[in-house]
DNA sequence: CCAACCTAACTGTGATCACAGATCACGACA
DNA sequence: TGTCGTGATCTGTGATCACAGTTAGGTTGG
């Protein structure tokens, strides 16, 4: 078992019930934690994927995910089953379910796909985007350039700032349903892109993705959507095109 | 049971084995045909809602659904959980599943999307569109007039033909990733959009959709990519004017 | 006649078992 | 030494069962 899953932490499921001295106590417990074991299993995969902490070609097998995870079977099936679907997880025909190995097609087209559908993202963000959150992405945006230009760099801090910082900016564009696109594009996206950072950082040494969210943030604060959207590009395109020459993409 | 889930037609399973008495005959035979249950199921659900047959809020039960095709509960868990992590269906904390009901903001959303997304299909469609992708969706646009301009209309084949004809075009653009991008859009918007045809289809009186489709055909001929998306976001944006009008959107 | 309770049926979730098929390592044969 | 068969082992798939929670309908008490 090479996958790096952990087991939860589960947390005594929430102490829901605290019951507050205002008068309207019942209406404020809103909606008790309901998650099922399955969306859990989902939620870690799905974690693990965006990170690149699986790598393409990894093959996972239920029944240890399911014992790394402390869970039965069943959950786990149910997550893969819900990741398959979306193509960030392949199950072979015959065996077991891997993570999938992008061809450099397959790779382009997923970057023009990124380019379409989070360009556009940028441009609604600048036009819609509250100063929260722009002090939202800046926040982010900090948090980036410090683990970066740490030495040596945080490469696992850089990829979650980063990925905290893009939804940040796309959630300012207050549509879910695009978000949820997004994201599907990051789940198949997420292991080429990332898997290299974890041992040689040096793509962050070069500090284009530090030059293109000073300038998208420049464009998100006078509100200019053709700036943000250009800036965007460039930071997805800078970073295709560095997995384009070092990257392992398939034939 | 309300849901017109209807029992696999189950041929038997393809006779892939008859030997060539060509000397290659090893290499003829390719790749027999494999598709678990649960892909079945999924790909009779999928075709349900795009087609309108599931109405908005209507609940499915997984062993009601398991019984009408004649398979196990296990299956339709798997198909039911795929959608719902497309957020296609939605099962509810407690109980049930059932079709989602948008409320009209989301409808907006899931229409503007698809501005964005199927109109970048079709300017990319228009630019790469081969004579034979041209015949196919001319082939389609004339089913399309013919189902829709018969007495009484044949909804049924309407809705049919107006998916193939789209997707014949989606197809022309040769990015697999994004058909599937399309393909949870339409199925989210299937059941709102197709509702109405089964019962009153007048919608295709008005004829806004065969002008659309003949404008599409010609920018293909043309090459015109700007005129292709103009062409197709009208048609997308009349028919969710004739919904929001109509259709039973929630608050 | 209405409201509250209560029970029986049904829901999705999770676990466990059975099974066909694929993989891989080992060993026999050429 | 190289190649092919073969069996043990592991894979995902599907079925079946158990269970907690919810719903709906009937019944009782006011």
């Amino acid at each position: 078992m090479t996958a790096p899953v952990q087991p939860f932490s589960m947390p005594p499921e929430a102490a829901a019930g605290t019951p507050d001295h205002d008068g309207s106590a019942l209406d404020r417990i809103g909606a008790i934690q309901r998650e099922t074991l399955g969306e859990r299993v989902t939620g870690e995969l799905r974690a693990l994927l965006v990170a690149g902490r699986l790598a393409p070609g990894e093959k996972l097998s239920l029944r240890r995910v399911a014992e790394a995870l402390g869970v039965s079977m069943m959950p786990v099936r149910e997550a893969v089953s819900r990741l398959a679907a979306d193509r960030a997880l392949e199950v072979l025909p015959g065996r077991a379910v891997r993570v999938p190995v992008l061809t450099l097609a397959q790779f382009r087209e997923l970057t023009r796909l990124r380019l379409v559908v989070e360009g556009f993202a940028a441009e609604e963000a600048a036009r819609k985007a509250t100063p929260q959150d722009i002090a939202r992405v800046t926040s982010y945006d900090a948090a980036f350039r410090k683990a970066a230009s740490a030495d040596p760099p945080d490469s696992a801090g850089a990829v979650a700032a980063n990925r905290d910082l893009h939804f940040a900016l796309y959630e300012a564009a207050g549509m879910p349903g695009l978000i949820e696109m997004i994201e599907r594009l990051w789940l198949k996206a997420g292991p080429i892109l990332n898997i290299d950072m974890r041992d040689e950082p040096r793509r962050l040494k070069g500090g284009s993705a530090m030059q293109a969210h000073a300038r998208l943030l420049d464009a998100l604060r006078s509100q200019d959507a053709a700036a943000a959207r250009a800036a965007l590009e460039d930071d997805i395109a800078a970073a295709a095109t560095h997995i384009e020459e070092t990257g392992q993409l398939s034939a």
